[in-house]
DNA sequence: CGGCGTTTTGAGAGAGCTCAACATCGGTGG
DNA sequence: CCACCGATGTTGAGCTCTCTCAAAACGCCG
């Protein structure tokens, strides 16, 4: 049923328009005035906000498939910035265009509300995982959920997803290699 | 635009049959199977998962005209348990008049999607705030977005919306109320 | 080889967590 | 009215863990 629904959404953006985006780049910042919705096509995007003195914290990670900034459609303005952490292709299609779609055809409506509805339990699960206070148990949490740790050169990602430091995550990562 | 939005699916509630609960009752624990949908009338419930040794905390702090664990919506069992924060009244409607009755009314089903966006954006708000290191940062985050303390007798609460111990945050308020 | 970014490891300080004692408040029942 | 009781608020001391700053050791690529 899940494929299903995620079908649909997909097949909305077949003869979307597709943009390449390089490691870094960035799709949109915080503010900017939402005028298209993006669906990743390939490679991985993260939306993700400033916190104080410059460290960035991942709000969601989208691979393919998944559509970036989901909560954005209803808001005139962007609250994260969304940034490509590698080579990547987004499909985008205006914002009216988009929405009348969902409009016209309730199947699309539903599935675009179970999308939804996931995202917020992953958004409720990420601000569980970031309550605890022990790095271990965050990235057990972590791992637990489906997630693995990246290749190794890209550690730094899941600490900024873990929103832990990158010392904290390679201290821990040491400690599990010596005694597991 | 909001206010219409909101008041879309609270009709749909008009004819909803109203259950009372009594203050620390269960509505639902995770595991249950999900039958019905909950719009909260009056009162407070609390959408909460436990942690290791009996602490718990909270995922989303529904007040009146909000409805509980939207996300359930398009699961079979529920993720996380529901309690009365406080003397509450809910409406219930069952799940399948739910969803047919957003698949008949497309202006009902854009609502619901716009409710279930700013959940997505409530819940990453909170594990932003979740993943700061101070008390004194997450309590400010938490009372700039809106959020006022609960009256005295029930700091315990914000604590646990907070993701920190009552000896903190209580801590925390002595610091306030001696240098502002 | 020489940068540049990632990984590793060290040392110190800071802040929350835990355990613990005690005060305070509200309600109950003798 | 007062003693008792439970839950909430308050404060203290010690421990543990992360954060911060810092300095290396790799690894990759021009």
């Amino acid at each position: 049923m899940i494929t299903i629904m995620h079908m649909s959404i997909s097949k909305l953006f077949q003869d979307a328009r597709d943009t390449g985006l390089a490691p870094g780049e960035t799709l949109f910042v915080a503010g900017d005035e939402v005028t298209g919705i993006f669906m990743v096509r390939s490679g991985r995007v993260h939306l993700q906000r400033h916190t104080t003195h410059g460290a960035h914290m991942v709000l969601q990670n989208a691979g393919p498939g998944v559509v970036v900034a989901e909560a954005s459609a209803y808001s005139s303005r962007y609250h994260c910035d969304a940034v490509a952490a590698e080579e990547s292709v987004v499909a985008g299609m205006p914002k009216e265009r988009f929405l009348s779609a969902l409009a016209d055809e309730p199947a699309l409506a539903e599935s675009w509300s179970a999308l939804l509805a996931r995202s917020v339990q992953a958004a409720r699960l990420r601000s569980e995982i970031r309550s605890m206070p022990r790095v271990a148990d965050r990235l057990d949490a972590w791992l637990g959920e489906g997630n693995a740790l990246p290749e190794r050169g890209r550690w730094q990602e899941a600490a900024a997803e873990l929103g832990v430091t990158r010392e904290a995550l390679y201290r821990e990562l040491a400690r599990r290699r010596v005694k597991p």
